[in-house]
DNA sequence: CGTACGGTTGACACGACTCAATGGCAGTGG
DNA sequence: CCACTGCCATTGAGTCGTGTCAACCGTACG
């Protein structure tokens, strides 16, 4: 049984992934893909509270993820943890590691999760191969700051309400990008996860998607979101640049 | 008089330059650093409130900060502003702009300032030629972002005491790295900018500052910080891992 | 069936923001 | 040289948003 899931949730390649237009592959050559694929290594799905990766662990690759989801939570010396990231299917992980050669973050699978392993010195050699590919990898990076700043943002000015609407916000269009509808999807974190990483109070969020439900912006049951209003959504974001 | 200056703050090699062992040229061959001081391109020194870039700006090179500071700056469409870091001799700004190729942040002089300009294109074929450059790059890139995460925390989690000796300590720190007194030091930022980095009211930062005196933590006065208590201070941050 | 944990709800407290007024300093122009 | 202007920093008073604490419910899981 088990062989059977692996065969059917590894085979597919970089090539046939529908994800291939968010990820990496993203306008490389034909020539850039073969290699590229020879590099991927495509793992059996991970459980749900697996790590991927914990904290001080050698950082040995990057993973692109390929279905479900994870965190990354930064956790300081005194036990406080901080969500720093949620990862959804075409996103790459794995970033944190690049400073010290060693991981900052643990990165927690949130439901079974299939991923595929990209060996950062393989990584590395393809990159010097192929500036396309250097390039996608630096974008992708920068892509990465340019979110981080975002949330500094959001975190530093933002009141309680208006750090849920942009979330909310934020996973919708993630969920478009997918191809999934933008107005109705599945959340595949826990509200206290959504709370840390908005920086509040799990009973403050909880009042809030009451407050977001009673006023017919959004409402959220059982990890399901459906967007009633996305103007009223937004208007209550502006900020919604940031492609 | 220009060309005096000019001469006098641009002539200094990556070899010669005492912040060699902060920046880039860390750990590189003799060979990569003579073709490092070539893409170099020195600067005039830049004065107080100019822009490096603006958000928006086409993202051409990164900057080497040589001598002075400057910040930051991350505007929302609804005209926010938050300063997402300060940049002080030895560090790299202009990583906001790998993403989009376009700077997503404006990046300002605080005092005036000189930089090493080492143009993308040029860089990145440098990367390609040297791992080793390539790595200090990722190296690098991987402290922005590790430091970004960490100021995630710091915002979502921390009181605004603990934002205030957090930021003390680690300006002390990086006082230090540059070889500076640790416990006496100019910050080069107003008051106004720390509490918006911060995420805090001026008004707050103030009667911090003035709480620090009075309980013999840090004194502030003129832009002049001098660190009373490292024990103390250290101990209001208890987040003084992440070297 | 019991335990644990996530989520909800209510009461309450307090930290940090807002508003308003004042003082100081630097840059500008008469 | 001094007045003028604007910005930064400070201080006090008052308010409000959000966190904390505690209790409770429902569901998952062993």
């Amino acid at each position: 049984m088990h062989s059977n899931i692996k065969l059917a949730e590894i085979q597919a390649s970089c090539r046939q992934c529908t994800l291939s237009e968010l990820c990496l592959p993203r306008g490389l050559t034909e020539e850039e893909l073969n290699d590229l694929e020879e590099v991927v290594d495509r793992q059996a799905p991970i459980d749900k509270n697996q790590y991927l990766y914990r904290n001080g662990d050698k950082f040995k690759s990057f993973f692109a993820v390929k279905s479900g989801a994870l965190k990354s939570v930064f956790t300081s010396v005194d036990g406080e943890e901080q969500i720093v990231g949620f990862h959804l299917p075409g996103e790459l992980v794995g970033l944190d590691g690049l400073n010290t050669k060693r991981h900052t973050c643990d990165c927690i699978v949130l439901e079974r999760s299939s991923v595929c392993e990209l060996p950062s010195i393989r990584m590395e050699e393809l990159c010097q191969r192929y500036s396309s590919l250097h390039r996608a990898m630096h974008s992708i990076i920068g892509k990465t700051i340019s979110e981080d700043q975002s949330m500094l943002l959001l975190l530093a000015r933002r009141s309680a309400e208006e750090r849920l609407a942009s979330f909310l916000s934020s996973l919708s269009q993630r969920s478009q990008l997918r191809g999934i509808s933008g107005s109705e999807f599945d959340m595949p974190m826990s509200m206290r996860d959504i709370a840390n990483y908005l920086g509040l109070a799990p009973e403050t969020l909880s009042r809030l998607v009451k407050k977001f439900d009673k006023t017919g912006v959004a409402s959220i049951d059982k990890r399901r979101a459906i967007i009633l209003s996305h103007d009223r959504l937004n208007a209550m974001v502006a900020d919604y640049k940031q492609r």
